[in-house]
DNA sequence: TCCTATTTTATAATGAGTACAAAGATATGA
DNA sequence: TCATATCTTTGTACTCATTATAAAATAGGA
């Protein structure tokens, strides 16, 4: 089974029309567990895709979010960073260079969504950040 | 004892000479505990002081949370927020209103800083989003 | 008062994200 | 196959938060 085909099948389950182009945004965030922005994933596909817009990719996450198929991070001020893996994890943020990594084998009480009176609760995001290990040498 | 003193030694206890525009914006925090935007400081110094240049409550902020006198959220994917409150607490967005409240009595387990042999972890954020109930009225 | 460092200010620039409308692609039904 | 309607992609223009820059104002000490 090649990998456009499993995008394929995984954009279908939340009612998206694999396009070519929705199918490369996808498969870049199989791919690239990095947590991209949207330029370092137009940055990437664009070589090879000489026609994409940038437009495009705007477009195709926020149709992803729309339907649940990837997770919009807010931990980075400068961008927006989107995640495939939208299981309960958490995320780090290096202060210096800026990269997005996952803290995963959290206690999973840390991602239980409480009661509260005044408010109903969907989604917790929970972000670390400090110095990686590259930056705090240098 | 007034108000502004009371600002004035907050001030001082994070070497931040008290300006009077510093002053102001200080003193809109601690008595305004809705995590603001710059453009709400803004807006409701200007009125009382004409003069004031939103540069300078940028420049004010910046100042604020470098000595650690304030916390800046990044809850909301279109504006800084910024809190004095810098004890552990957690927030909530609504995305409907964008209103951000403070969410107290979670288990101070939350808030720990986690061992990890890749970074120095120096801070958490933990945000909550989904509807208020004004909203979900609507 | 004079000098210097700090702070504030207005303006310009940057850069992420959105709005819009035209062009292109895809599906459907005759 | 053709005609047509709908969906998707694209380029451009725009908005708006934030930063850069340099001049003006201010404060404090000699
Ligand atoms: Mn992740
Ligand atoms: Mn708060
Ligand atoms: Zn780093
Ligand atoms: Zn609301």
């Amino acid at each position: 089974m090649n990998a456009s085909l499993q995008t394929h099948r995984y954009l279908l389950q939340f009612s998206i029309k694999p396009s070519v182009q929705r199918t490369a945004v996808m498969d870049y965030l199989m791919k690239n567990r990095t947590h991209p922005t949207i330029d370092e994933i137009y940055t990437a596909l664009s070589p090879s895709m000489p026609t994409l817009s940038k437009t495009t990719v705007y477009n195709t996450l926020n149709l992803f979010i729309e339907r649940g198929a990837v997770q919009a991070l807010v931990i980075d001020e400068k961008n927006a960073r989107f995640d495939v893996d939208t299981s309960s994890h958490a995320h780090f943020i290096c202060k210096s260079c800026g990269k997005v990594h996952d803290i995963f084998n959290l206690k999973p009480e840390l991602f239980e969504i409480p009661q509260h009176p005044n408010f109903t609760i969907h989604s917790v995001e929970i972000s670390y950040s400090g110095l990686c290990n590259a930056c705090k040498e240098s």
